[in-house]
DNA sequence: GGAACGGTCTAATCTAGGTTAAGTTCCGAG
DNA sequence: CTCGGAACTTAACCTAGATTAGACCGTTCC
């Protein structure tokens, strides 16, 4: 499980809490792509776990616009926030066909409340997710289009490099150009103008969707994008059984 | 202490764990306005609890642009993430002069580890942090500057109120109308430009920096405001002692 | 008292990106 | 094989908000 091996990477978990965390009752179920798994509004009482596929979150404003506030890949706990907030804030769908573990709500805070490292490894793992949040913020709000379609873009490629999915900078995309606008603010139209000058400043090739980026350096460089908000890297030793924790 | 009033509304802390949070060592110091607390890049050791005065988050891109990201109020934790990640992604400065309580990371761990279910409810602090920076990006996304600029003046009046700084729709902005600005992805003149706007439409009064909402419902409306994301209300019944969690 | 300064306000002009409207390509279904 | 629909593409035009440039405060500090 992807999710397992995250979770000791940044948390550094223990055998046994690594035992609980396998030891979580699911039921998985294969989903087609667009299928609602939260509604804003809901009061969600299980939590999902990609296991494969894609899947996004969004929410609709008042006028009808649709602003995606997050994609995830195979690992990612799709709205952990909801087995601790009572009503779901926004819409949590399929981008693909997908593979989901389906985890009581109960089940994951019992989990947290009896393993307190495991309860902080999820809670890491929600701070990653926000610090993305934070990331697309700024994006969105002081960006320029160009410059924000080569953000998003350099952040989807290590991200599925992260869990295997790209290799050498060359991904496919899983989402439309009205998705990808969704994900931007921008309009559909002008995403395609830019991926279209991409393409020909030789930043990018693209084939159907699948994405080459050409050169790395100038594509970060023209998309003012660093890593550091995906927070890989440096785990935190954290267990149960750690000896600062022993009291 | 309104942290933990907070606490106990959102998670419901048992009396033990009321004590173990109130007994978290901490170093209070006053700040003048625009101290740095954090910079994006650092590894900091300790994380702030802001007990009086307004403190925010941004960042700043590579074109020097600065985007607000959060704008924290009496009672916030200021960067309860940097007690689980290891480098800082983001900045946070002071607002106004402020009063702030310096806690260890480790003894936040400890804490989280030691007590769960204090564990969760800061989580569930980050949790509400993250569904705000979730509206941020539908806002600043989304929204054309008037309705955005609504929906803003609305979120402080309702978070303002919660910490007794708002009464019937009144309160003071702890920001320049160029932070404002920073926060909302528009430029101060804009921002300008919509607020004398918003007083031409006799939706708000200002005087100097504070804001009267004059009729609530049509700001409400005007600013696609609902206060679902900020999850007030239906709070959880967790503790160490609850049974559910005894195994 | 006045100089310097940070904040507010305003008008004039400009442009990045939105809107509208088609055409095209690609598939899957029948 | 061809029909229908969704996604992609492009061009022409338009507008919300940016940019630029000052004027006009208060207030703090000589």
């Amino acid at each position: 499980m992807p999710m397992v091996r995250k979770f000791e990477r940044r948390a550094g978990l223990a055998a046994d809490d690594r035992e609980a965390l396998l030891a979580l009752p699911y039921q998985a179920r294969s989903l087609p792509a667009g299928a609602h798994l939260v509604r804003d509004g809901d009061r969600p009482q299980a939590c999902a776990l990609l296991l494969s596929g894609f899947a996004f979150r969004h929410k609709i404003t008042g006028e009808g616009g649709r602003q995606v506030i997050a994609l995830h890949v195979p690992g990612d706990f799709l709205d952990l926030q909801n087995s601790l907030l009572e009503v779901s804030d926004h819409n949590v769908q399929t981008l693909t066909e997908a593979e989901i573990a389906f985890i009581a709500r109960d089940a994951i805070r019992e989990l947290a409340l009896a393993r307190p490292a495991i309860g902080v490894a999820m809670w890491i793992d929600t701070l990653v997710d926000s610090s993305i949040f934070r990331e697309w913020v700024v994006n969105v709000g002081r960006r320029d289009a160009y410059t924000r379609v080569c953000h998003i873009l350099c952040e989807f490629s290590l991200r599925l490099e992260e869990v295997g999915l790209a290799e050498n900078h060359r991904y496919e995309l899983p989402m439309t150009q009205e998705q990808l606008a969704d994900a931007l603010g921008l309009t559909p139209v002008h995403v395609n103008r830019v991926l279209r000058q991409l393409g020909e400043d030789g930043l990018i090739v693209r084939t159907k969707r699948v994405i080459l980026i050409q050169d790395w350096d100038r594509m970060r460089d023209a998309g003012d994008f660093t890593d550091r908000y995906l927070h890989y890297g440096s785990p935190l030793r954290l267990s149960s059984a750690d000896p600062r924790a022993a009291r």
